[in-house]
DNA sequence: ACTTACGTTAACGTAAACGTCAAGTAGCGG
DNA sequence: CCGCTACTTGACGTTTACGTTAACGTAAGT
């Protein structure tokens, strides 16, 4: 059976170390759809995994308009022959996207990997 | 002998394919410091290596604070023992941050390329 | 001399992603 | 009933990273 548990604002805020203003705010960009009790806002466990895949897209350095699209993505309709055609299309193009990130990052982590050989040679000569 | 050639701020704006604006601001905020010919900015080489770095920081994402420090390390003076080893402590701390990041990408990769696959069967099956 | 191209500073405008009040509601223990 | 706690909806403020005029300088081509 599917996990029945549901969590507050609160106790999504405090789990994904995030304000309750950022949630709220989620909400009203379309990110999440929380159900609601009376006024009060029930997330069950997709909203949940919803969040994380926000703020997985933040750590990218996505903005937060991308990620609506990404993950949108994921809970598109199967739908018509022409709309799946278009969908693969735009996971080709997120994926080019991302390895070209990993590029970047590569680069980057190697140039790293120079600067600190140099430094620790520097204090190598220095401290003996 | 080193490459004597420089450029004008829309050389490198072209060829970088950012506007002028952006150059200037990059270089209000510090990230750039072109030399001058009266109130001309002269590029050399050095100027065109770091725009290129601050833009792989902007496709990671990075904030310009962040990648003016980043930027900064590189051509930091060896200097004294606590200054390099304060330097080593954060190249850790940024490559800390980018693997993390890589692990996000892979993730991300790995959900798109299940969800490609479902694409792909729901066509299969719709075209035979 | 006039235009065109290319450059300059200064200053105001904007969009994204929240932060930060303000003011109100709903339930619960005492 | 009182006060506390958790929650709500505005609504304005803030920072980042530029865009966008405006108003001007300079040097070359015709």
């Amino acid at each position: 059976m599917t996990d029945e548990r549901t969590w507050s604002i609160a106790e999504l805020a405090d789990e994904f170390g995030v304000t309750l203003r950022t949630i709220r705010f989620y909400e009203e960009q379309g990110l999440l759809t929380p159900a609601r009790n009376g006024t009060r806002r029930i997330f069950a466990d997709g909203d949940r995994v919803r969040l994380g895949l926000v703020l997985r897209g933040k750590r990218l350095g996505f903005p937060l308009e991308e990620i609506k699209k990404i993950i949108g993505m994921y809970d598109a309709e199967p739908g018509e022959v022409g709309q799946l055609r278009y969908l693969v299309d735009q996971i080709e193009h997120r994926r080019a996207e991302l390895e070209q990130r990993r590029r970047d990052i590569d680069a980057t982590l190697s140039d790293l990997a120079e600067l600190e050989r140099r430094c620790r040679a520097d204090l190598d000569r220095l401290t003996g």
